[in-house]
DNA sequence: GAAAATAATAGTACTGTATTATTTTCTTAT
DNA sequence: ATAAGAAAATAATACAGTACTATTATTTTC
C-alpha cells in the first residue's frame, strides 16, 4: 500500500485492519505491529494517523457501533411491528463474516468497558439509543393493539436486547446449539410470545 | 500471610485473590504481582503453587465454574417445575458481591475463550451441562403437562440460558435498566410466557 | 532441623512511543 | 510534458517501561 489516499480513508483502512486483527487475536493479543501488518502498512503510518494505541481503539469501537447503527437505519419499517422488531434485531446477528467479526470485536470491547469508563460510556450510549428505539416501536405497536395488552414497552425492549445479545454471545463463545438457524428460530419464538401468538395455539 | 497452610488451601487462597484482582482490573490488567499483593503473599509463593500464569488462570476459571455448579446443585427441586427453573437460573444472577465479582471474571474468561481453545473447551463443557440439565427439567415438566404443548425442550433451554446470560452481561456492562429487580422481573416474565401464563390474563 | 515463605535480583522478551533519514508518490508550475 | 518540490509513506533504530520467569540467599514457622 504505497498509494496516497485522503486521511479519512486511511483511518478507515487502518480501523478495518484493526477489526480484523482484534477478531482474530483479541484485544490482549493485538499489537500495533499486528494492525500495521494486517493493513499492509508500516507501523509509522499507523502512528501518523493515530497518536496513541488508545486513540486507535476508541476509533475502532466507535466505528463498530457506527456500522451497527447504519444497519439499523436501513431496516424497512413497514408493519406489522412484530416483523419490524424482528428485522431490527436481526441486524445484530452474525449473518455474514463481517458481522461475525464485529461480534467478536464487540465482545472484546464490552469486556474492556468493565475497566474503562471511556469505553463503557460509548457502549452505554449506543445501548441506550437502541433500547429507546425498540421502546418506541413497541409503544407504537400498542396503539395499534398488536402486542399483548399490559406489557411495559421499556422493560420488554431491554429484555429483548439482552436476549439477542445473549444469543450472539453464545454463538461466538459456545458454538454448539447456537448456529444461525437456531438463533433465528429462537428470535422468532420470542417475538411470537411477545406479540401474543394467540392465533396459533 | 506467614502462616503455613496445606497446599490445596493455599491454591484456593491465591485463586480467590486472582478473582478479586480480575474483577477489578480485568484480565489484561492483572499481573502476578497484583495477585500476590491481593493475596497478601509474595510473588515467589504464587510461583511455587502455580508454575505459570496460564496455569493460574486455568485454575481460576475452573474454580469459578465449580462454584457456579455447586450453587446449582443446592437448588431445591420441589415442583412446580416453573419455579425450579427460575430458581436454577437465579443462581447465576449477581445477587451478592461475590457473584457480581464472578460475573465480571466470567465475562473476562468468556472473551478470552474466543482466542484460547483451552478456555473455550472449559466454557463449552460447563454450558453444555447446564443446558442438558435445563432440558431435562423441561422435558420432565412436559410430562406433567406444565409447559406449553409443543415446545422443543432443548431449544428452549438454550434460549433461556442465552437470555439470562444476556441479562447478566448487560447488568455488568450497561448498568442502566438492568438492576437486580429488573432482571428478576424480566426472568419472571420470561418464565411466565414459557410455561404459559394462561391462568393470569 | 526441615519445610515454607520471603526478598531481592537478574534476565529475557515484548510493546508503545518517538525520532530520523530515506524513498516513493503526487502535484504543480514552468 | 516534464522537472522540481511538497507530501506521504517506509524503514530502521532507540528508549523506556513492564511482565513473566528463574534463581538464590535469607528468614520464618512448624
Amino acid at each position: 500500500m504505497t498509494r496516497h489516499a485522503d486521511p479519512d480513508t486511511r483511518r478507515l483502512q487502518i480501523a478495518e485492519a484493526l477489526l480484523r486483527t482484534l477478531a482474530e487475536r483479541g484485544l490482549g493479543g493485538t499489537t500495533l505491529a499486528d494492525v500495521a501488518a494486517a493493513a499492509d502498512v508500516s507501523v509509522g503510518l499507523v502512528q501518523r494517523y493515530f497518536r496513541t494505541k488508545d486513540e486507535l481503539l476508541i476509533f475502532g469501537i466507535e466505528y463498530v457501533y457506527q456500522r451497527a447503527t447504519d444497519r439499523l437505519h436501513r431496516v424497512e419499517i413497514a408493519p406489522p411491528v412484530r416483523d419490524v422488531v424482528v428485522r431490527l434485531m436481526e441486524t445484530f446477528l452474525p449473518l455474514d463474516e463481517t458481522r461475525e467479526r464485529e461480534l467478536r470485536v464487540w465482545l472484546n470491547f464490552l469486556t474492556a468497558s468493565l475497566t474503562s469508563e471511556r469505553m463503557a460510556a460509548i457502549h452505554r450510549a449506543a445501548t441506550g439509543e437502541l433500547i429507546d428505539g425498540i421502546t418506541d416501536a413497541l409503544t407504537a405497536a400498542q396503539r395499534t393493539g398488536e402486542p399483548d395488552d399490559d406489557l411495559d414497552p421499556r422493560a420488554e425492549a431491554t429484555a429483548l436486547v439482552a436476549f439477542v445479545d445473549g444469543l450472539c454471545l453464545h454463538h461466538a463463545a459456545t458454538g454448539d446449539g447456537y448456529d444461525i438457524p437456531a438463533i433465528r428460530a429462537a428470535l422468532a419464538t420470542y417475538a411470537g410470545r411477545l406479540f401474543g401468538r394467540r392465533a396459533g395455539a
